[in-house]
DNA sequence: CTGCCGATTTAC
DNA sequence: TAAATCGGCAGA
């Protein structure tokens, strides 16, 4: 059996997916698969969690108030791009950039289940292959958008990649994972309690 | 330039 | 419950 995958095997969202309504993106990539390619090997996970980030009337937002700096130029872009942040000074943010060019939304990536490369994903965390990671780390293991970074290398290099590239993607449908409709649930964003009323809209999604 | 703070995680 | 650790940001 092969590992390579045919250009037919998957099927990446395109940018017209990304170029709507955060919220209906947000919803949408719950189920989706979300695909890194490096030299350790293909890493996939199907993504369980993620939350909307509405921009310049979202005091959560990094774009709120139109807040155009360094940082936040990529969620100006047209959507389809990765907007990727270091938070705590040791953790990695990894949003995907929606709606049209001038809107800066996005939707954060807070968790997956590794379906593909646990040995590559669990040395990118741990420096240890999966089969030696205990119950707790394995059930811990990309539960959180710091989590999920590491365990796929993502970092700064990857901000403003395109999703149309080869080396961070999100797919409906690829090789033998297809995506199944989830029951979505809706909650209150986690970490935000600083952001006044914009803290109890429920922009978290969870597949 | 100074000083505070964060879309987090982990260890104690 | 608190430390780790540093870029971004506002204000002086």
């Amino acid at each position: 059996m092969s590992n390579i995958l045919h250009h037919t095997d998957f099927r990446k969202l395109p940018p017209e997916f990304y170029q709507r309504p955060t919220l209906q993106v947000a919803e949408d990539l719950m189920g989706c698969f979300l695909v890194r390619s490096t030299d350790r090997g293909l890493i996939i996970g199907r993504i369980n969690e993620g939350e909307a980030y509405l921009g310049v009337g979202d005091k959560a937002s990094h774009a709120y108030g139109e807040r155009r700096t360094r940082r936040t130029e990529p969620l100006y872009e047209a959507g389809g791009i990765a907007y990727i942040h270091l938070i705590y000074g040791m953790y990695h943010c990894f949003n995907v950039v929606t709606e049209g060019e001038g809107i800066p939304q996005s939707v954060l990536l807070r968790g997956i289940d590794v379906v593909e490369g646990f040995d590559a994903a669990s040395l990118n965390r741990y420096g240890l292959p999966f089969d030696a990671l205990s119950k707790t780390q394995r059930k811990n293991f990309a539960n959180g958008p710091g989590k999920l970074c590491k365990a796929l290398g993502i970092d700064n290099s990857l901000n403003r990649e395109s999703m149309q590239g080869d080396r961070l993607f999100i797919c409906d449908s690829i090789g033998s994972h297809h995506r199944i409709p989830p029951t979505v649930e809706r909650s209150k964003r986690i970490g935000v309690d600083y952001a006044e009323e914009a803290r109890d809209f429920p922009h978290r999604f969870t597949a």
